[in-house]
DNA sequence: TTTCGATTTTTGGTATACAATTTAATTCAA
DNA sequence: TTGAATTAAATTGTATACCAAAAATCGAAA
């Protein structure tokens, strides 16, 4: 609870996450609804969130800065297409950054925080069990989002934040379920290693984690489809 | 230069960075030329800028975002003032991640990168003993950041770009120039491990780099001035 | 001096206008 | 029919005017 205000407080209201465009797009990002390279056109957008383009460009400002969104000159925003260049140093970078939050929340974690995660984990099972490919996907990340935010560093939360987003773009783009799943069982025991407080272990299961989701990503193809915008944003409500 | 141009194609243009409220603001903050706390009112702006408040609100949002500003609802935006706990968290980031800019930074390093690296480093001792303080300042961050540019990894490039701008709100705040100035020979140090091309030397050089400026930072002052927006940012052009 | 209330200033947001550019459509030529 | 050129339509970037709501300021009364 304490958290969550404080994260709007913090993240939310300053830069315009407050923003319905905003919260929008990212989640339909997020889950997976709105693939990479889809044109995001601000009158198109005015209309579905009927609001007015001062909100919508402000909306895709914030997007772009956490790029999440491509904005070029005169030809406007379209959801970013990560290469797999930028897919590798995004995961780089997870690797680098998230050990450090798990050992951090394993030091700093509440009996709140562990029920927390717990929950999620939970949640995050129940929408795989019932086929909610797209929901699971958007818990699966907030999950380590979660950490990054009971490290209480919040600056890495902002790093952790930005990374896990364009991670959904990536693995839309590059991962292939037929291969194996990102086991949620390696949540269970991250959250185990950190309700127990023992920063070393989370430390090493979040890093061979990633390096799990890593390793199974697939470079080869492209993914590139253009369907209507207003479908796909109009499903996440 | 080809730097220079992936640097203004990947970062200024698309978020709007090419806002002269941006560029303006930022560097004054950079220099020290607008102290944390400072009131950044959208008319006095305008006129500064000779610009809609359009552009203004625009390039508040990008300060926002990269958390040089705090924006509160209805009462406009300041220069951030980050507390000692958010210095604390900044410099942490920083020791985490820099170090690794600084081993990739070894490992790509060319001729041409480090020349500019040394150029760098002669300007800033021009600058400091020219008593051009805020100029040397600037250059300092500007450093790090080319060291991140030079690893490679534009991922932590722009987090590293973040965190060196923020520092320069830190500094401000917090560091006493009796103490130890930040030794510039320690990037001199630096730039040699990155020429020969020796990634843990590097690594090692820079997390002593940033403890030290780190463990220099005194934590019992509030700095709290008001001056005259319009001298400090016209004097920086 | 303090407090309360009214006035003025700022901000958040919408709508509108318009030039510059891009994109789409149409025409014309090979 | 295809391709190139030209024209028309749509989209973005910016400025401006406008308004409601919140905040800051000021002034008068206690």
């Amino acid at each position: 609870m304490k958290h969550d205000m404080e994260f709007e407080d913090e993240r939310d209201r300053n830069v315009g996450r407050a923003n319905p465009v905003f919260i929008g797009v990212e989640r339909a990002i997020h889950e997976h609804r709105l693939p990479p390279g889809t044109r995001l056109a601000e009158a198109e957008l005015c209309e579905i969130y009927g609001v007015s383009r001062t909100i919508v460009r402000a909306g895709l400002q914030a997007l772009t800065h956490s790029q999440l969104v491509t904005m070029v000159p005169n030809r406007g925003a379209s959801v970013a297409k990560p290469t797999p260049a930028d897919a590798q140093e995004v995961f780089e970078a997870r690797e680098l950054i998230e050990p450090r939050t798990a050992r951090e929340a394993a030091r700093h974690a509440t009996r709140d925080d562990i029920a927390l995660l717990l929950q999620h984990s939970a949640e995050e099972h129940k929408a795989l069990d019932a086929r909610e490919y797209g929901r699971s996907l958007r818990l699966s990340g907030l999950f380590h989002v979660e950490i990054a935010r009971i490290s209480g560093q919040k600056t890495l939360l902002g790093f952790v934040d930005q990374l896990v987003s364009r991670s959904a773009l990536i693995i839309a783009l590059y991962w292939h379920r037929e291969r194996a799943r990102c086991d949620s069982h390696h949540h269970e025991r991250l959250i185990d290693a950190i309700a127990a407080g023992k920063p070393d272990e989370a430390e090493t299961l979040m890093r061979s984690h990633l390096i799990d989701i890593h390793t199974a990503l697939d470079f080869r193809e492209d993914g590139d489809t253009q369907q209507s915008l207003r479908d796909r944003l109009l499903g996440g409500e």
